[in-house]
DNA sequence: ATAATTGTTATATTATTGGTATAACAATTA
DNA sequence: TAATTGTTATACCAATAATATAACAATTAT
């Protein structure tokens, strides 16, 4: 799993963690039932401390897209609730189309952004 | 202009602040060449420190939402560009798409909330 | 059986951020 | 002249992000 993190952005490194685990999903780079590498080693591997780690493992569990089995570390589990994930991204969404709309961006081009994300992401 | 703080919430009251301008604008609550209330206003009619109003003010102020009118105080007075606020909007929506792919939102239900939102901020 | 590795928890420290509290400034307005 | 504007500066407190050790029980490998 390649997993890049900006020492210099502005945003948190569980949370650069976190993304990038989401988007290692959805891209099938980490499939369902597969083990993500221990706490200890991803820490390793990137530079970071043990807890930066494990803050991003426990967010990812408490959101349902990891289950941790004593055996096989953080497997890659999601549980699915349509609704509760509709409801989700749709008040997350809702800011960021705001200030879209404020800067004159058409629904169409918001849905062509979505269609390129999806082409990239699926 | 109504303005609803949730102080228990974990997002910061800048950004509260912020998300519902957007929204204010959007909708054409707020419409362009109009003033916002002033800091000290504001601050007080929501029950907040004038430094976090201010801090709202600047960052709108920084993202070509506002421009500050010794006279007039905050003006509403969108920047258009269009480019920058698409690569925005994509970087912001990345992420976001990807949780909801992991969670098996389709391309479809994605625009259905897209769709929805445009008629709520419209 | 022993040693090593797993996730987890606990404590402590440092730096940054969010929010508040005063206070002052120059420019503008009443 | 007095009041109000955005802005800036300083100080303080609380919460968060990140790091550093350290230990624990459970599991795995030797």
């Amino acid at each position: 799993m390649l997993i890049e993190i900006d020492f210099n952005s502005d945003e948190a490194i569980y949370i650069q963690l976190r993304n990038q685990i989401f988007m290692a999903i959805a891209t099938s780079q980490i499939k369902e039932g597969e083990s993500l590498p221990s706490v200890r080693a991803l820490a390793d591997s990137i530079g970071v401390n043990m807890h930066t780690v494990n803050k991003a493992y426990s967010t990812l569990r408490q959101d349902g897209f990891l289950k941790v089995d004593r055996r096989r570390g953080a497997v890659v589990a999601v549980d699915i609730d349509k609704l509760e994930s509709m409801s989700k991204m749709k008040a997350y969404l809702r800011p960021l189309l705001a200030r879209g709309i404020c800067k004159g961006l058409t629904k169409d081009e918001i849905k062509q952004i979505v269609d390129d994300l999806y082409e990239e992401l699926s």
